[in-house]
RNA sequence: GGAGGGGUCGCAUAGUUGGUCUAGUGCGGUGGACUUGAAAUCCACUGUGCCCUUACGGGCACCGCGAGUUCGAAUCUCGCCCCCUCCGCCA
Protein backbone atom coordinates (compact mmCIF):
# COMPACT_ATOMS: atom_id res chain seq x y z
CA UNK A 1 0.00 0.00 0.00
CA UNK A 2 1.27 3.47 -0.40
CA UNK A 3 1.72 5.85 2.42
CA UNK A 4 -1.54 8.06 3.14
CA UNK A 5 0.83 11.16 3.54
CA UNK A 6 2.19 9.96 0.32
CA UNK A 7 -1.15 10.72 -1.41
CA UNK A 8 -1.63 13.69 0.38
CA UNK A 9 0.76 15.48 -0.91
CA UNK A 10 0.90 13.92 -4.40
CA UNK A 11 -2.81 13.57 -4.91
CA UNK A 12 -2.31 14.20 -8.78
CA UNK A 13 0.40 12.30 -9.30
CA UNK A 14 -1.09 9.24 -7.46
CA UNK A 15 -4.77 9.67 -9.46
CA UNK A 16 -2.61 9.81 -13.02
CA UNK A 17 -0.83 6.60 -11.80
CA UNK A 18 -4.37 4.82 -11.18
CA UNK A 19 -5.58 5.79 -14.03
CA UNK A 20 -2.67 4.51 -16.03
CA UNK A 21 -3.36 1.38 -14.78
CA UNK A 22 -6.73 1.16 -15.23
CA UNK A 23 -7.47 0.93 -11.65
CA UNK A 24 -10.91 2.91 -10.21
CA UNK A 25 -10.36 4.21 -7.13
CA UNK A 26 -11.99 7.39 -5.28
CA UNK A 27 -8.81 9.60 -4.20
CA UNK A 28 -11.13 11.91 -3.19
CA UNK A 29 -12.78 10.26 -1.22
CA UNK A 30 -10.12 8.23 0.90
CA UNK A 31 -9.02 12.25 1.69
CA UNK A 32 -12.09 12.90 2.86
CA UNK A 33 -12.21 10.14 5.26
CA UNK A 34 -9.17 10.20 6.41
CA UNK A 35 -9.77 14.21 7.48
CA UNK A 36 -13.14 12.58 9.54
CA UNK A 37 -10.76 9.89 10.78
CA UNK A 38 -8.15 12.51 12.29
CA UNK A 39 -10.91 14.12 13.91
CA UNK A 40 -12.43 11.40 15.44
CA UNK A 41 -9.26 10.36 16.72
CA UNK A 42 -8.02 13.94 17.80
CA UNK A 43 -12.22 13.28 20.14
CA UNK A 44 -10.92 10.31 21.08
CA UNK A 45 -7.33 11.10 22.81
CA UNK A 46 -8.74 13.64 24.46
CA UNK A 47 -11.60 11.43 26.00
CA UNK A 48 -9.04 9.38 26.84
CA UNK A 49 -6.58 11.77 28.51
CA UNK A 50 -9.18 13.06 30.51
CA UNK A 51 -10.08 9.65 31.76
CA UNK A 52 -6.20 9.01 31.89
CA UNK A 53 -5.80 12.09 34.29
CA UNK A 54 -9.25 11.35 36.25
CA UNK A 55 -8.16 8.08 37.11
CA UNK A 56 -5.08 8.99 39.08
CA UNK A 57 -7.54 11.68 40.50
CA UNK A 58 -9.79 9.67 41.81
CA UNK A 59 -7.49 7.70 44.15
CA UNK A 60 -7.24 10.73 46.19
CA UNK A 61 -10.85 10.92 46.93
CA UNK A 62 -12.99 9.45 49.23
CA UNK A 63 -16.72 8.40 50.83
CA UNK A 64 -19.04 10.77 48.45
CA UNK A 65 -16.79 12.81 46.59
CA UNK A 66 -15.73 9.52 44.98
CA UNK A 67 -18.98 8.16 44.06
CA UNK A 68 -19.19 11.60 41.91
CA UNK A 69 -16.41 10.85 40.29
CA UNK A 70 -16.74 7.77 39.09
CA UNK A 71 -20.30 8.61 37.87
CA UNK A 72 -19.10 11.35 35.83
CA UNK A 73 -16.06 8.77 34.55
CA UNK A 74 -19.07 6.77 33.84
CA UNK A 75 -20.59 9.20 31.54
CA UNK A 76 -17.59 9.65 30.07
CA UNK A 77 -17.02 5.89 29.27
CA UNK A 78 -20.25 5.98 26.98
CA UNK A 79 -18.91 8.73 24.89
CA UNK A 80 -15.99 7.17 24.08
CA UNK A 81 -17.58 3.85 23.58
CA UNK A 82 -19.93 5.90 20.85
CA UNK A 83 -16.81 7.52 19.25
CA UNK A 84 -14.86 4.68 19.37
CA UNK A 85 -17.43 2.75 16.98
CA UNK A 86 -17.62 5.96 14.87
CA UNK A 87 -13.27 5.44 14.66
CA UNK A 88 -14.00 1.67 13.95
CA UNK A 89 -16.66 1.99 11.13
CA UNK A 90 -14.52 4.94 9.31
CA UNK A 91 -11.26 2.85 9.64
CA UNK A 92 -12.45 -0.18 7.55
CA UNK A 93 -13.64 2.16 4.91
CA UNK A 94 -10.58 4.17 4.89
CA UNK A 95 -8.66 0.85 4.85
CA UNK A 96 -10.56 -0.91 2.25
CA UNK A 97 -10.17 2.25 0.03
CA UNK A 98 -6.13 2.76 0.91
CA UNK A 99 -5.59 -0.75 0.18
CA UNK A 100 -7.38 -0.01 -3.19
CA UNK A 101 -4.78 2.36 -4.44
CA UNK A 102 -2.36 0.80 -6.84
CA UNK A 103 1.33 1.37 -6.72
CA UNK A 104 3.15 3.98 -9.13
CA UNK A 105 4.13 2.84 -12.29
CA UNK A 106 7.92 4.44 -12.92
CA UNK A 107 8.59 7.57 -15.07
CA UNK A 108 9.98 4.88 -17.80
CA UNK A 109 7.07 2.73 -18.24
CA UNK A 110 5.30 3.20 -21.15
CA UNK A 111 1.60 3.74 -20.61
CA UNK A 112 -1.07 1.61 -22.25
CA UNK A 113 -3.79 -0.36 -21.59
CA UNK A 114 -3.29 -3.83 -21.28
CA UNK A 115 -0.80 -6.06 -23.00
CA UNK A 116 -0.50 -4.17 -26.62
CA UNK A 117 0.92 -1.40 -25.02
CA UNK A 118 3.84 -3.61 -24.23
CA UNK A 119 7.51 -2.79 -25.47
CA UNK A 120 10.30 -5.33 -26.74
CA UNK A 121 13.24 -3.15 -24.80
CA UNK A 122 15.98 -5.76 -26.53
CA UNK A 123 16.45 -8.78 -28.69
CA UNK A 124 19.07 -11.41 -27.89
CA UNK A 125 20.16 -14.79 -29.90
CA UNK A 126 19.49 -16.38 -33.03
CA UNK A 127 16.52 -18.30 -33.66
CA UNK A 128 17.30 -21.53 -34.71
CA UNK A 129 16.62 -23.05 -38.05
CA UNK A 130 14.95 -26.65 -38.98
CA UNK A 131 15.09 -28.61 -42.13
CA UNK A 132 12.12 -30.16 -41.08
CA UNK A 133 8.90 -29.19 -39.36
CA UNK A 134 9.81 -27.99 -35.32
CA UNK A 135 7.41 -29.72 -33.69
CA UNK A 136 5.24 -28.44 -30.14
CA UNK A 137 6.35 -29.53 -26.97
CA UNK A 138 3.55 -31.71 -26.46
CA UNK A 139 4.43 -33.77 -29.49
CA UNK A 140 8.02 -33.82 -28.30
CA UNK A 141 7.22 -34.79 -24.47
CA UNK A 142 5.09 -37.36 -25.56
CA UNK A 143 7.03 -38.91 -28.10
CA UNK A 144 10.26 -39.00 -25.86
CA UNK A 145 7.86 -39.96 -23.02
CA UNK A 146 9.15 -37.51 -20.65
CA UNK A 147 6.13 -35.55 -20.30
CA UNK A 148 2.68 -37.30 -19.53
CA UNK A 149 -0.37 -34.96 -19.63
CA UNK A 150 -2.56 -37.36 -20.41
CA UNK A 151 -2.48 -39.47 -17.29
CA UNK A 152 -1.65 -36.36 -15.33
CA UNK A 153 -5.69 -35.81 -16.60
CA UNK A 154 -6.44 -39.16 -15.17
CA UNK A 155 -5.74 -38.70 -12.28
CA UNK A 156 -5.65 -35.25 -11.06
CA UNK A 157 -7.36 -33.32 -14.18
CA UNK A 158 -6.71 -30.45 -16.85
CA UNK A 159 -3.34 -28.66 -16.21
CA UNK A 160 -1.48 -31.33 -14.26
CA UNK A 161 1.40 -33.28 -15.63
CA UNK A 162 3.91 -36.39 -15.12
CA UNK A 163 7.28 -35.30 -15.88
CA UNK A 164 9.27 -38.58 -16.65
CA UNK A 165 12.99 -39.60 -16.68
CA UNK A 166 15.09 -37.23 -18.67
CA UNK A 167 12.79 -34.01 -17.93
CA UNK A 168 13.48 -35.16 -14.38
CA UNK A 169 17.01 -35.35 -14.43
CA UNK A 170 16.56 -31.40 -16.77
CA UNK A 171 15.03 -30.17 -14.26
CA UNK A 172 17.36 -30.80 -11.20
CA UNK A 173 19.69 -29.79 -13.88
CA UNK A 174 18.45 -26.55 -14.45
CA UNK A 175 18.70 -25.90 -10.60
CA UNK A 176 21.82 -26.89 -9.80
CA UNK A 177 23.63 -24.95 -12.83
CA UNK A 178 21.17 -21.63 -11.20
CA UNK A 179 21.78 -22.03 -8.19
CA UNK A 180 25.87 -22.62 -8.75
CA UNK A 181 25.43 -19.19 -10.28
CA UNK A 182 23.55 -17.44 -7.92
CA UNK A 183 25.44 -18.19 -4.87
CA UNK A 184 28.85 -17.41 -6.45
CA UNK A 185 30.14 -13.51 -5.49
CA UNK A 186 32.42 -13.49 -8.57
CA UNK A 187 29.65 -15.32 -11.07
CA UNK A 188 27.27 -11.83 -9.64
CA UNK A 189 30.20 -9.51 -9.81
CA UNK A 190 31.15 -10.95 -12.92
CA UNK A 191 27.46 -10.48 -14.67
CA UNK A 192 27.04 -6.98 -12.29
CA UNK A 193 30.55 -5.71 -13.87
CA UNK A 194 28.98 -7.03 -17.83
CA UNK A 195 25.70 -5.08 -17.34
CA UNK A 196 27.90 -2.03 -16.10
CA UNK A 197 25.87 -2.28 -12.68
CA UNK A 198 27.53 -0.53 -9.63
CA UNK A 199 25.68 -3.26 -7.26
CA UNK A 200 26.77 -5.36 -4.76
CA UNK A 201 28.01 -9.35 -5.56
CA UNK A 202 26.29 -10.29 -2.35
CA UNK A 203 25.31 -13.71 -3.36
CA UNK A 204 21.61 -15.07 -3.39
CA UNK A 205 20.87 -17.44 0.37
CA UNK A 206 19.01 -20.43 -0.79
CA UNK A 207 15.61 -20.96 0.46
CA UNK A 208 13.51 -23.81 0.89
CA UNK A 209 10.27 -21.91 1.94
CA UNK A 210 6.62 -22.95 2.70
CA UNK A 211 4.14 -23.63 0.01
CA UNK A 212 1.19 -22.82 2.48
CA UNK A 213 0.51 -19.53 4.17
CA UNK A 214 -2.04 -17.69 6.58
CA UNK A 215 -4.18 -15.65 3.83
CA UNK A 216 -3.69 -12.32 5.95
CA UNK A 217 0.03 -11.92 5.34
CA UNK A 218 -0.88 -13.12 1.53
CA UNK A 219 -3.02 -10.32 1.75
CA UNK A 220 0.08 -8.31 3.28
CA UNK A 221 2.15 -9.33 0.22
CA UNK A 222 -1.21 -7.93 -1.98
CA UNK A 223 -1.04 -11.10 -3.94
CA UNK A 224 -4.50 -12.57 -2.17
CA UNK A 225 -6.60 -11.64 -4.75
CA UNK A 226 -8.30 -12.40 -6.78
CA UNK A 227 -8.87 -14.64 -4.66
CA UNK A 228 -10.06 -16.85 -7.57
CA UNK A 229 -6.94 -17.35 -8.67
CA UNK A 230 -6.18 -18.93 -5.37
CA UNK A 231 -6.28 -22.56 -3.96
CA UNK A 232 -7.61 -21.63 -0.02
CA UNK A 233 -8.07 -23.87 2.62
CA UNK A 234 -10.78 -22.61 4.49
CA UNK A 235 -10.66 -24.52 7.47
CA UNK A 236 -7.15 -23.67 8.35
CA UNK A 237 -6.83 -20.57 6.79
CA UNK A 238 -3.99 -21.36 4.78
CA UNK A 239 -3.93 -20.25 0.89
CA UNK A 240 -0.93 -22.15 -1.49
CA UNK A 241 1.95 -19.89 -2.62
CA UNK A 242 1.43 -18.88 -6.49
CA UNK A 243 5.00 -18.26 -6.11
CA UNK A 244 8.30 -18.44 -4.23
CA UNK A 245 7.67 -14.91 -3.75
CA UNK A 246 4.82 -15.05 -1.63
CA UNK A 247 6.92 -16.53 1.09
CA UNK A 248 9.83 -15.10 0.39
CA UNK A 249 8.35 -11.95 0.62
CA UNK A 250 7.28 -11.92 4.09
CA UNK A 251 10.71 -13.42 5.66
CA UNK A 252 11.41 -9.80 7.55
CA UNK A 253 7.99 -8.99 7.93
CA UNK A 254 7.57 -6.56 11.47
CA UNK A 255 11.81 -6.32 11.21
CA UNK A 256 14.02 -3.31 11.05
CA UNK A 257 17.00 -4.45 8.86
CA UNK A 258 20.82 -2.79 9.59
CA UNK A 259 21.29 -0.73 6.85
CA UNK A 260 24.44 -2.53 6.48
CA UNK A 261 23.27 -5.87 5.82
CA UNK A 262 21.58 -4.63 2.86
CA UNK A 263 20.81 -5.59 -0.03
CA UNK A 264 19.56 -9.11 1.36
CA UNK A 265 18.97 -12.13 -1.24
CA UNK A 266 17.43 -14.96 -1.80
CA UNK A 267 16.61 -17.52 -4.23
CA UNK A 268 13.66 -19.54 -3.18
CA UNK A 269 13.06 -23.41 -4.72
CA UNK A 270 9.31 -24.27 -4.23
CA UNK A 271 6.29 -25.29 -6.37
CA UNK A 272 3.59 -22.78 -7.08
CA UNK A 273 -0.15 -23.58 -7.33
CA UNK A 274 -2.12 -21.66 -9.85
CA UNK A 275 -5.74 -21.89 -10.46
CA UNK A 276 -5.59 -20.42 -13.77
CA UNK A 277 -9.37 -19.75 -12.94
CA UNK A 278 -9.46 -16.74 -15.93
CA UNK A 279 -7.69 -18.37 -18.20
CA UNK A 280 -10.01 -21.16 -19.45
CA UNK A 281 -9.28 -22.67 -22.53
CA UNK A 282 -5.92 -20.76 -22.89
CA UNK A 283 -3.08 -22.50 -23.15
CA UNK A 284 -4.49 -26.33 -22.35
CA UNK A 285 -2.20 -28.20 -24.54
CA UNK A 286 1.26 -29.24 -23.31
CA UNK A 287 2.88 -27.88 -19.68
CA UNK A 288 2.63 -24.06 -20.82
CA UNK A 289 0.12 -23.19 -18.20
CA UNK A 290 0.08 -25.69 -15.10
CA UNK A 291 -1.59 -25.33 -12.12
CA UNK A 292 1.31 -26.85 -10.66
CA UNK A 293 4.85 -26.11 -11.42
CA UNK A 294 8.15 -25.67 -10.20
CA UNK A 295 10.38 -22.24 -10.01
CA UNK A 296 13.20 -21.07 -9.03
CA UNK A 297 12.50 -17.34 -7.80
CA UNK A 298 14.72 -14.45 -6.75
CA UNK A 299 14.01 -11.78 -3.74
CA UNK A 300 15.75 -9.15 -2.72
CA UNK A 301 15.53 -6.20 0.13
CA UNK A 302 17.51 -3.52 -0.44
CA UNK A 303 18.19 0.28 0.41
CA UNK A 304 15.30 2.73 -1.82
CA UNK A 305 17.83 4.40 -3.33
CA UNK A 306 19.12 1.07 -4.98
CA UNK A 307 15.91 -0.22 -6.06
CA UNK A 308 15.62 0.36 -9.34
CA UNK A 309 19.30 -1.11 -10.07
CA UNK A 310 18.42 -4.16 -8.19
CA UNK A 311 15.81 -4.62 -10.67
CA UNK A 312 17.98 -4.38 -13.57
CA UNK A 313 20.88 -6.62 -12.23
CA UNK A 314 18.06 -8.92 -11.98
CA UNK A 315 16.76 -9.19 -15.56
CA UNK A 316 20.43 -9.03 -16.38
CA UNK A 317 21.11 -12.13 -13.98
CA UNK A 318 17.69 -13.79 -16.29
CA UNK A 319 19.67 -12.39 -19.40
CA UNK A 320 22.53 -14.21 -18.21
CA UNK A 321 21.16 -17.78 -17.48
CA UNK A 322 19.02 -17.26 -20.67
CA UNK A 323 22.19 -16.97 -22.37
CA UNK A 324 23.85 -19.60 -21.09
CA UNK A 325 21.56 -21.92 -22.54
CA UNK A 326 22.10 -20.04 -25.47
CA UNK A 327 17.99 -19.59 -26.14
CA UNK A 328 16.89 -17.01 -28.13
CA UNK A 329 14.61 -13.92 -25.84
CA UNK A 330 13.16 -10.89 -25.83
CA UNK A 331 13.26 -8.29 -22.86
CA UNK A 332 9.75 -6.40 -22.73
CA UNK A 333 8.92 -3.62 -20.63
CA UNK A 334 5.31 -4.17 -19.72
CA UNK A 335 3.27 -0.96 -19.79
CA UNK A 336 1.41 0.19 -17.11
CA UNK A 337 -2.32 -1.41 -17.86
CA UNK A 338 -0.65 -4.64 -17.97
CA UNK A 339 1.61 -4.55 -14.88
CA UNK A 340 0.62 -5.71 -11.37
CA UNK A 341 -1.12 -3.26 -8.96
CA UNK A 342 2.33 -2.81 -6.51
CA UNK A 343 4.84 -3.46 -9.47
CA UNK A 344 6.48 0.16 -9.72
CA UNK A 345 7.99 -1.10 -12.77
CA UNK A 346 7.84 -4.81 -14.44
CA UNK A 347 9.97 -6.41 -17.42
CA UNK A 348 8.71 -10.29 -18.90
CA UNK A 349 11.53 -12.20 -20.31
CA UNK A 350 9.63 -14.09 -23.32
CA UNK A 351 11.64 -16.89 -24.58
CA UNK A 352 11.74 -17.97 -28.48
CA UNK A 353 9.03 -21.55 -28.91
CA UNK A 354 9.74 -22.57 -32.28
CA UNK A 355 7.12 -25.34 -32.06
CA UNK A 356 4.89 -22.12 -31.89
CA UNK A 357 6.21 -19.81 -34.11
CA UNK A 358 6.03 -17.17 -31.30
CA UNK A 359 7.61 -15.63 -27.92
CA UNK A 360 6.15 -16.94 -24.59
CA UNK A 361 6.90 -15.48 -21.05
CA UNK A 362 9.62 -17.44 -19.25
CA UNK A 363 10.36 -15.31 -16.73
CA UNK A 364 9.12 -11.61 -15.42
CA UNK A 365 10.89 -9.29 -12.56
CA UNK A 366 8.45 -6.96 -10.37
CA UNK A 367 10.09 -4.36 -8.70
CA UNK A 368 7.72 -3.06 -6.06
CA UNK A 369 9.34 -0.14 -4.34
CA UNK A 370 8.23 0.19 -0.52
CA UNK A 371 4.89 -1.15 -1.48
CA UNK A 372 4.98 -4.34 -0.24
CA UNK A 373 7.48 -3.58 2.57
CA UNK A 374 4.84 -1.03 4.28
CA UNK A 375 2.20 -3.41 4.63
CA UNK A 376 4.92 -5.98 5.86
CA UNK A 377 6.26 -3.41 8.00
CA UNK A 378 9.94 -4.75 6.94
CA UNK A 379 12.12 -1.14 7.92
CA UNK A 380 15.62 -0.33 7.71
CA UNK A 381 17.44 1.97 9.80
CA UNK A 382 19.80 3.38 7.95
CA UNK A 383 23.44 5.27 9.87
CA UNK A 384 21.71 8.79 10.56
CA UNK A 385 19.12 6.34 12.35
CA UNK A 386 15.98 7.55 10.39
CA UNK A 387 13.74 4.56 9.34
CA UNK A 388 12.62 3.81 5.93
CA UNK A 389 10.87 0.81 4.38
CA UNK A 390 13.17 -0.95 2.08
CA UNK A 391 12.20 -1.62 -1.68
CA UNK A 392 11.64 -5.32 -3.21
CA UNK A 393 12.25 -7.05 -5.73
CA UNK A 394 11.02 -10.29 -7.05
CA UNK A 395 12.33 -12.09 -10.02
CA UNK A 396 11.81 -15.60 -11.89
CA UNK A 397 15.34 -16.92 -12.33
CA UNK A 398 14.07 -20.58 -13.75
CA UNK A 399 10.02 -21.26 -13.82
CA UNK A 400 11.39 -25.13 -14.79
CA UNK A 401 8.17 -26.00 -17.17
CA UNK A 402 8.38 -23.04 -19.09
CA UNK A 403 11.96 -23.35 -19.21
CA UNK A 404 12.27 -27.42 -20.15
CA UNK A 405 9.37 -26.24 -22.85
CA UNK A 406 11.98 -23.35 -24.59
CA UNK A 407 14.70 -26.17 -24.42
CA UNK A 408 12.86 -29.15 -26.53
CA UNK A 409 11.86 -26.60 -28.56
CA UNK A 410 15.00 -25.07 -29.78
CA UNK A 411 17.03 -28.31 -29.16
CA UNK A 412 14.99 -30.09 -31.22
CA UNK A 413 16.93 -32.72 -33.66
CA UNK A 414 15.74 -34.40 -36.97
CA UNK A 415 15.68 -37.64 -35.39
CA UNK A 416 13.38 -36.60 -33.05
CA UNK A 417 15.83 -36.81 -29.92
CA UNK A 418 16.86 -33.77 -28.17
CA UNK A 419 20.30 -31.91 -27.62
CA UNK A 420 20.59 -30.90 -24.12
CA UNK A 421 22.39 -27.41 -23.88
CA UNK A 422 25.75 -27.66 -23.28
CA UNK A 423 25.95 -25.19 -20.31
CA UNK A 424 23.61 -27.53 -18.77
CA UNK A 425 25.23 -31.45 -19.65
CA UNK A 426 27.29 -31.69 -16.75
CA UNK A 427 24.47 -31.41 -14.42
CA UNK A 428 22.49 -33.47 -16.67
CA UNK A 429 24.78 -36.06 -16.85
CA UNK A 430 23.91 -36.46 -20.71
CA UNK A 431 24.49 -34.79 -23.91
CA UNK A 432 20.91 -36.21 -25.95
CA UNK A 433 17.49 -36.43 -24.78
CA UNK A 434 15.91 -39.73 -26.21
CA UNK A 435 19.24 -41.24 -28.38
CA UNK A 436 19.92 -44.26 -27.51
CA UNK A 437 22.22 -43.91 -24.83
C1' G B 1 -4.62 -34.83 18.93
C1' G B 2 -3.98 -35.09 24.82
C1' A B 3 -1.58 -32.91 29.45
C1' G B 4 1.29 -29.02 31.45
C1' G B 5 4.33 -24.42 31.19
C1' G B 6 5.08 -19.80 28.83
C1' G B 7 4.78 -15.14 25.39
C1' U B 8 6.83 -7.90 29.08
C1' C B 9 10.23 -1.45 25.69
C1' G B 10 17.33 -4.64 20.99
C1' C B 11 18.73 -9.10 24.47
C1' A B 12 17.88 -11.07 29.51
C1' U B 13 14.67 -10.54 33.43
C1' A B 14 11.00 -8.14 37.65
C1' G B 15 6.00 -7.44 37.84
C1' U B 16 -0.12 -12.29 38.20
C1' U B 17 -4.47 -10.35 45.88
C1' G B 18 -6.40 -4.49 39.33
C1' G B 19 -4.93 1.96 40.70
C1' U B 20 2.71 5.53 42.90
C1' C B 21 3.87 0.34 36.17
C1' U B 22 2.56 6.62 31.44
C1' A B 23 6.48 -0.77 33.14
C1' G B 24 11.73 -1.62 37.50
C1' U B 25 16.67 -3.88 36.97
C1' G B 26 20.95 -5.94 34.29
C1' C B 27 23.36 -6.27 29.53
C1' G B 28 23.97 -3.86 24.99
C1' G B 29 23.92 0.99 22.42
C1' U B 30 24.68 6.61 22.20
C1' G B 31 26.66 11.06 24.40
C1' G B 32 29.54 13.09 28.40
C1' A B 33 33.03 13.24 32.86
C1' C B 34 37.68 11.20 34.50
C1' U B 35 42.39 9.47 31.58
C1' U B 36 48.33 10.84 27.50
C1' G B 37 45.17 6.72 25.42
C1' A B 38 42.39 2.54 26.85
C1' A B 39 40.06 -0.29 30.63
C1' A B 40 37.40 0.39 34.94
C1' U B 41 34.16 3.82 37.27
C1' C B 42 30.45 7.65 37.37
C1' C B 43 26.41 10.74 34.95
C1' A B 44 22.65 11.37 31.19
C1' C B 45 19.93 9.42 27.23
C1' U B 46 17.89 4.82 24.94
C1' G B 47 11.44 1.70 21.27
C1' U B 48 7.36 1.94 17.52
C1' G B 49 2.89 4.03 15.47
C1' C B 50 -0.91 7.81 15.25
C1' C B 51 -2.33 12.93 16.18
C1' C B 52 -1.64 18.42 17.39
C1' U B 53 2.47 22.07 16.55
C1' U B 54 6.43 26.56 11.85
C1' A B 55 9.31 25.17 15.96
C1' C B 56 9.97 24.11 21.05
C1' G B 57 6.98 20.83 22.95
C1' G B 58 2.61 18.02 23.94
C1' G B 59 -1.47 14.15 23.70
C1' C B 60 -2.96 9.05 22.64
C1' A B 61 -1.94 3.91 21.75
C1' C B 62 1.19 -0.47 22.10
C1' C B 63 3.36 -5.60 27.96
C1' G B 64 1.69 -12.14 21.51
C1' C B 65 -3.30 -10.76 18.77
C1' G B 66 -8.59 -9.67 19.43
C1' A B 67 -12.88 -9.08 22.38
C1' G B 68 -14.91 -8.40 27.43
C1' U B 69 -15.45 -7.03 32.91
C1' U B 70 -14.23 -2.19 35.50
C1' C B 71 -14.40 4.59 36.99
C1' G B 72 -9.43 2.28 36.08
C1' A B 73 -6.12 -3.95 33.36
C1' A B 74 0.71 -5.96 31.86
C1' U B 75 -2.24 -7.72 36.06
C1' C B 76 -9.19 -10.57 35.97
C1' U B 77 -12.54 -13.36 31.98
C1' C B 78 -13.23 -15.45 26.98
C1' G B 79 -11.47 -16.60 21.95
C1' C B 80 -7.30 -17.01 18.72
C1' C B 81 -1.95 -17.25 17.37
C1' C B 82 2.89 -18.73 18.58
C1' C B 83 6.89 -21.08 21.57
C1' C B 84 8.69 -24.92 25.13
C1' U B 85 8.23 -29.89 27.85
C1' C B 86 5.97 -34.75 28.10
C1' C B 87 2.57 -38.38 25.75
C1' G B 88 0.29 -40.21 21.22
C1' C B 89 0.66 -40.33 15.81
C1' C B 90 3.87 -39.80 11.61
C1' A B 91 7.52 -38.76 6.40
Amino acid sequence: MLDIHFIRENLEVVKDAAAKKGVDVDLDELLKLDDERKKIRQELDAKRAEQNRRSQEIQTFKGFEREKVIEAMQHLKIGMTEAEGRYQELLQRWTKLLLSVPNIPSPDTPVGPDESGNVVVRKWGERPTFDFKPKAHWDIGRELDIIDTERAAAVSGARFSYLKGDAVLMQFGLIAFALKVLTSREELAGIAQKANLPVAATPFIPIIPPVLMRSDVMGRMARLQPIEERYFFEKDDLVLVGSAEHTLGPLHMNEILGDESLPIRYVGYSTAFRREAGAAGKDTRGILRQHQFDKLELESFSRPENGYQEQDFFVAIQEHLMQSLKLPYQVVAICTGDMGKPDQRQFDIETWMPGQDTYRETQTSDYMGGYQARRLNTRVRSKSGDLTHVHMNDATAFAIGRTLIAIVENYQQADGTVKVPEALVPYVGKAVIGGAG
